[in-house]
RNA sequence: GGCCCCGUCGUCCAGAGGCCUAGGACGCUGGGUUUUCAACCCAGAAACGCCGGUUCGAAUCCGGUCGGGGCUGCCA
């Protein structure tokens, strides 16, 4: 049993093709099959080689490898459609010799008969059957003796002995032409499986307008892959049992071409963000703050100080359980880098009163005072000072909130004291109250 | 227009004649918890496109209709 995809290089891996590979991939691994990638570049206007790397690589960090094709060979060469134009060439002349095809304006055209019909089981939407008389001649080498999809992917999967063809349903009317064609190469046809096509929300196949669909996009982003590979599964399939969060071990042992649904869906972003968030929740505490550290230093563009790292690692499990995506970390943990610190005007209005100035004048002098700056030490005098004071919690923590944080959003308040440090600390409660 | 595919809550999925006054999840609304935001818990609104037929009985089968989508390129 052998599958395959084949992406052409004209734009980057978007969603839509990743869970084609994604199905085909499940299915080869349940049954111990081969999966190929190969390059189909035919269209040498709109290919490009920086495509290609997006496609691979993104593959590659999605974690679905290939047994053969490219990059990594086979026992077919190169897997890539433009050095393989000979070999379409030669079956484009000898279809034309023996009359099962026609010159037209300095192109090959492949004859169809005028009658019959082609009829094929598909594993997803069973018994499909064409009348010939709707399928047109159809270019299979051009006038500049390229040749087109129909000849180069067919050729392609006969060559490598495909097995099973699974795509998406775009190409579905096209596969009359393919049939055609492996006849007329005296092939073993293949099975056809026609997945169903992503939407975007406005019903449209998903597209470019529909704003970012690559899977780079959603990598950049802060999706992890994990979350990204389980939200695609849902999307036309389901391992039953009312299960949504599951791993790909599991995917394997349920997936099944047959219980591929035949209708369309639509990408929708939420429910992957939502499954984000459990998987960045469900990470060791280690592997969080790995990825959190490596995200921050790509976005900030430097490494992260020494200083900067024990702090982070005080606050970071707290910041674990708060966030959708990893771009979520750095608003969380700003105030705790070695950035220019600003106080959120509007916040601090809305908590400024001469009852927070008491607190936070109070709490100052204590922690000044106060000689193991820990989080339970912090939060005794915290709270403490609230109740001398006979304030409100919330009008005292929230003011300390703004203080030490610079909004009324953060990481929990005593942590976030405590990673920042005593001599941060004082000094930004310092910068709050007037007076001093 | 022609050919083809599809049609369960806004969205994703469950449902393969009675277990369905249709189930789960996201999102949404309300409430609880709470020093913020989350997380978490509880509750709620929300769908079988429509019309016929088959059947004792249909979301499930059939026909039609309407609606959506794909293809209709010397793109893939």
């Amino acid at each position: 049993m052998k599958l395959r995809i084949a992406p052409s290089p004209t734009g980057q891996l978007h969603i839509g093709n990743a869970r084609t590979a994604l199905f085909n991939w499940l299915y080869a691994k349940a049954n111990n099959g081969t999966f190929l990638v190969r390059i189909d570049d035919t269209d040498t206007e709109r290919s490009t080689k920086e495509f290609e790397n997006d496609i691979i690589s993104n593959l590659k960090w999605l974690g679905l490898d290939w047994d053969e094709g490219i990059e990594i060979g086979g026992p077919h060469g190169d897997y890539r459609q433009s050095l393989r134009f000979n070999r379409y060439q030669e079956i484009a002349e000898s279809l034309l010799l023996q009359g099962k095809a026609y010159e037209d304006q300095g192109a090959i055209r492949f004859k169809v008969p005028n009658s019959g019909s082609i009829k094929f089981n598909d594993l997803v939407r069973g018994e499909m059957s064409f009348n010939l008389t709707d399928v047109e001649d159809f270019v299979i080498l051009r006038s500049d003796k390229s040749p087109t999809y129909h000849l180069a992917s067919t050729l392609d999967d006969v060559d490598y002995g495909i097995t099973i063809i699974a795509r998406g349903e775009d190409i579905l009317s096209s596969t009359p032409k393919h049939i055609l064609l492996m006849q007329a190469l005296d092939a073993e046809l293949p099975v056809f499986c026609h997945l169903p096509l992503l939407f975007g929300p406005d019903g449209k196949k998903l597209s470019k307008r529909h704003g970012d669909t690559s899977v780079a996009a959603f990598k950049e982003k802060g999706v992890l892959k994990d979350a990204m590979l389980n939200y695609l599964c849902l999307l036309g399939w389901s391992p039953g049992n009312d299960i949504e969060k599951f791993n790909l071990d599991l995917a394997i042992e349920k997936f099944d071409f047959n219980d591929v649904l035949p209708n369309s869906a639509i990408f929708d972003d939420k429910k992957l963000l939502w499954l984000n968030g459990l998987y960045i929740r469900s990470q060791q505490s280690d592997d969080f703050t790995k990825s959190a550290i490596n995200k921050l230093t790509q976005t900030l563009d430097r490494e992260l100080f020494d200083e900067e790292l024990i702090r982070l690692k005080i606050i970071l499990p707290s910041v674990q359980e708060r966030i959708e995506t990893l771009n979520d970390i750095k608003d969380q943990v700003l105030f705790l880098l070695d950035e220019p610190f600003n106080v959120n005007n509007e916040d601090w209005e809305s908590v400024n009163s001469s009852e927070a100035q008491h607190y936070l004048t109070q709490i100052r002098s204590l922690f000044i005072d106060l000689d193991n700056f820990t989080p339970e030490s912090i939060d005794r005098i915290m709270r403490t000072s609230i109740e001398s004071l006979g304030i409100k919690t919330k009008i005292g923590f929230q003011a300390a909130r703004v203080a030490v944080t610079g909004t009324k959003i953060s990481p929990p308040l005593f942590e976030s004291i405590y990673a920042l440090g005593k001599e941060g600390t004082i000094a930004r409660l310092a910068q709050r109250i007037e007076n001093l």
